[in-house]
DNA sequence: CTCTTTCTGTACCTATCGGTACATAATATT
DNA sequence: AATATTATGTACCGATAGGTACAGAAAGAG
């Protein structure tokens, strides 16, 4: 047909996510971009369509990406309160590897777009649902296999892990500083026993 | 000596503070923030030097304004857990009165500026610390009078505490529904019984 | 090999950003 | 009342924002 694209869109994209990751979606600049994703403006206008286009494409793929760590955070291993501890402690050691700094793209988001931008909210909100509902399979798990008491409500207990892990991941934004909320994690899990 | 300033000074600094709350530092320019204060440019650089040290003072006139709240809060009344029930109700029905949306301009901060701007992290990092301060001092006064039994461990309770406020204050902000979040309190509450 | 189609790179567009110069208006002091 | 001093209002500054026009380069189809 034609000259084909000379960059991956997908590699493209994560770089693109993880600078708005990083910076937020208005302290970042087309120039910003570009230099991470080493292509030209009008390539990522080709490909992506504008900031905002590309934005909401970098959320959505994040959102994808770190629920599937979630699940499979969980998922793994026998133990459910050893999985939820080792997930909640993820958070506080830098999610997915990376800087505790940079907390979750979708909770910096649900921050500063969340109350402008519906359409950005709407995704966010079906983070945190999803989110939830994998804490509550994960403590339904834990009960079906006995290792939970059978008086937990399950949904209750992953709403509540829900707005912990959020917090944590916000607490840790600003000050890095583990021990301060270290304890917190085994505290809130007391919770399940 | 000379002309008198036509505005009051704390009146607008309330005011920039409220544009600052709602629609974070990066989005708000110079215009929506003359607008709201009601003065003229050359008067706001006059008065406050410019964006970065008028958002300083509004931050540190929010966290002043908003621990003396919490401390009214949780200070008055005879009961502990109520105090910190209704505070907690008090973040999803709307901080301070406003609207939930806005959430917390210290939270807000630590999320958009904390990783990036080590000056405005102190004043949010203080911000938590002093929060905890204040539910550590809650929980002991509890403990204290017998109404909380003797086994817990305040500083804990409140890191927990803490960490649960500012995870409310977010997940509100892209999703007002309360029914989502309100059953947190109840079970978080729990830690204390 | 030629032509058509798409992508790359440079250069530029307008709008808006944070910040300021300057003339005018208003007050306290003398 | 005259003057010195500060605030107000308009108009503007350079820099940068997001976004695009356009010419040249690269690859498929014939």
């Amino acid at each position: 047909m034609a000259r084909p694209r000379e960059f991956d869109e997908r590699e493209a994209l994560t770089a693109a996510m993880q600078v708005f990751w990083e910076k937020g979606y208005e302290a970042t600049s087309i120039g910003d971009l570009t230099a991470r994703m080493n292509i030209q403006r009008p390539s990522l206008y080709a490909a992506f369509g504008g900031k905002e286009e590309l934005f909401e494409a970098a959320l959505r793929a994040y959102s994808q990406m770190s629920l599937a760590y979630v699940e499979r955070m969980l998922g793994s291993g026998e133990s459910t309160k050893a999985a939820l501890q080792a997930f909640l402690q993820g958070i506080i050691d830098g999610p997915g590897g990376g800087n505790p700094s940079y907390g979750c793209l979708c909770v910096n988001t649900m921050v500063e777009l969340g109350p402008h931008e519906p359409k950005f909210a709407a995704i966010t909100n079906d983070y945190q649902a999803k989110l939830t509902d994998l804490f509550r399979e994960a403590v339904e798990r834990g009960v079906r296999s006995g290792e939970l008491p059978a008086r937990l409500n399950p949904a209750l207990i992953a709403s509540v892990l829900s707005v912990t892990a959020i917090g944590l991941s916000v607490s840790m934004k600003s000050n890095t500083e583990r021990s301060r909320v270290e304890p917190v994690i085994k505290e809130i899990l007391t919770l399940i026993e």
